[in-house]
RNA sequence: GCCCCCAUCGUCUAGUGGACUAGGACAUCGCCCUUUCAAGGCGGUGACGGGGAUUCGAAUUCCCCUGGGGGCACCA
């Protein structure tokens, strides 16, 4: 392999909700470079709106990243030598290179309230000019803009956009070289009036002081990327200016950017509706960057291995949760019963709490997995596969126990039969069922597709079942010949 | 409205001028396996948005159009 220079990237999430999928690719891209180059990542919280904020949200995103194994190496609960990672903790900063920037001319105190912003943004809407800062502030002489500071006027300050008719170039590592004109760019704000800064100016102070080597965000933040180039350059940082990565967005089925309104559910809802973070860590590794032009499974030590920044595509991509529940699948499938069975439990307790099935046990359960392993996409879908290894009585329409080609009453007089011979049994086993079973549909002259269906009804509940003999062999005989009998009860009513 | 970005099967993608009658995966359809459902195997349907240009030769390069997305806050 290249050699590669460690990489030091962050995720720099706001804490306004809980991280959504689309979200949170941007922290495992982020993630896979750093340990790909054996680098750092770094959580930093951009908690500069006070207005946003959310309670709890920075514990959200913590939990979120540690569900799906995206470790920090920096950050909250862990420090570092950048610290601290949280941006209401270093305002003193930004204000300091703030202030340095109005004192070299290149920003402004800016009084213009919010009621003149937003009138005049109106009448650039009426006048269909694009809404822009007017520069009334930028005009104001030194000396007025000093006084009206200094006589404690609210104010933000401004950055002052050279307007030199000139364009503004960076290079993405994704789409290469974009650029913007400068006239297109406004007199932003980067420092509010209450004192917090914007995240112009946060991210950029702070990628500057915590040396990232290579911004890796969503492409929404592309229009706002000269206005960070112009800071670098107003800072005197260009030289080390990092490298840009715009990730595609996700979109949602319908094709917006995935977001609440766009069918975005949180992370740990996925959590919930029982995929497994290394499903969801593999599928979301391929929403936008590809191995090859096969690789579809490929584990987190492979990913860590062979990602790549060159191979990010361009293209947005949808998300698809078709193929997320089958790679969910797979991953299922590659787990041992052993390691199943712990998955599965907190989901199958729940459901045992709602229901209070009386013969849930984590070693029923453990009998029952082998079963169900390559039945299911999604861990929550348990329950409704299993269930009846679990209970005593079942409920379920009569009429099923005779399906087609096995009417109610030879249906009947085969379950009597089917009774007789199991309970004479020596050994439950599936092998022992199936001996006894076969040899009797035979003798009886019946077709082992209805008949084992109504076997399997009258055991089971449903038409649709895990394997018959190894079914009834974990159910067990006490509660396969009471479901026997049952069974043949049933059809006696309906006879009658 | 203005700015920026993008454009291969329904979806995720491979493809960087000839190896492409465009490959893989999900989904879908059919067949096989089979006690049902899955899983698995085999096969099918299905795409280079349109128009120009460059070239002996364009999915691949350039331009225009169209379409889609993103952005235009004292939000990130």
């Amino acid at each position: 392999m290249v050699q590669l220079t460690p990489a030091r990237v962050r995720y720099a999430p706001s804490p306004t909700g809980l991280p959504h999928v689309g979200n949170i690719r941007t922290a495992l891209f982020n993630w896979l470079w750093a340990r790909h180059t054996g680098g750092q990542f770094i959580l930093r919280i951009e908690d500069t709106d006070v207005a946003r904020r959310v309670e709890g949200a920075t514990e959200g995103i913590m939990e979120s990243l540690r569900w799906l194994g995206l470790d920090w190496d920096e950050g909250p609960l862990v420090g570092g030598p950048y610290a601290p990672y949280v941006q209401s903790e270093r305002l003193p900063r930004y204000e300091q290179e703030a202030a340095r920037l109005v004192g070299s001319g290149r920003a402004y105190f800016c009084f213009c309230s919010e009621e003149r912003l937003e009138a005049m943004r109106a009448a650039q809407a009426r006048r269909r000019e694009p809404p822009r800062y007017d520069g009334t502030c930028r005009r104001l002489p030194d000396e007025e803009r000093k006084r009206r500071k200094d006589g404690g006027e609210p104010c933000v300050v401004r950055f002052k956009v050279p307007h030199r008719g000139e364009t503004v170039t960076f290079h993405d590592l994704v789409r290469g070289e974009i650029s913007f004109r400068d006239e297109d760019i406004e007199d932003f704000v980067i420092l509010k009036s209450d004192g917090y800064p914007t995240y112009h100016l946060a991210n950029v102070v702070d990628d500057h002081l915590m040396s990232i080597t290579h911004v890796i965000r969503g492409e929404e933040w592309i229009s706002s990327c000269p206005k960070h180039v112009l800071l670098y350059h107003a800072f005197g940082w260009q030289r080390e200016m990092p490298v840009f990565v715009h990730m595609p967005v996700t979109l949602g089925p319908d094709k917006g950017k995935l977001s609440k309104r766009h069918g975005a559910e949180p992370v740990l809802e996925y959590r919930r509706q029982g995929y497994l973070p290394e499903a969801l860590v593999n599928f979301m590794a391929l929403l936008g960057w590809s191995l090859d032009d096969k690789t579809e499974i490929i584990g987190r030590e492979d990913l860590v291995k062979h990602f790549s920044l060159e191979r990010i595509g361009a293209t947005s991509a949808a998300f698809n949760r078709e193929k997320l529940d089958w790679m969910n699948g797979v991953y299922i499938r590659q787990l041992s019963p052993e390691e199943l069975t712990d998955k599965l439990m907190p989901f199958l307790e729940e459901w045992q709490a709602r229901t209070r099935a009386p013969h849930f046990s984590r070693s029923l359960l453990r009998q029952v997995v082998p079963l169900i392993q390559e039945r299911l996409r999604r861990l929550d879908e348990a329950p409704a596969l299993a269930d009846f290894f679990f209970v005593d009585e079942l409920a379920y329409d009569a009429v099923l126990l005779a399906p087609r080609g096995l009417p109610p009453d030879a249906a009947r007089d085969a379950l009597g039969r089917t009774r007789e011979a199991v309970s004479a049994l020596r050994e439950w086993t599936p092998e022992a069922l199936e001996g006894g079973i076969r040899g009797l549909a035979l003798e009886l002259g019946l077709k082992t597709g209805p008949y084992f269906g109504c076997i399997r009804v009258a055991v089971t509940g449903r038409a649709v079942s895990p394997p018959l003999f190894q079914t009834m062999a974990v159910i067990g005989r006490g509660r396969c010949l009471a479901r026997l009998d049952a069974a043949i009860e049933k059809l006696k009513q309906g006879a009658a």
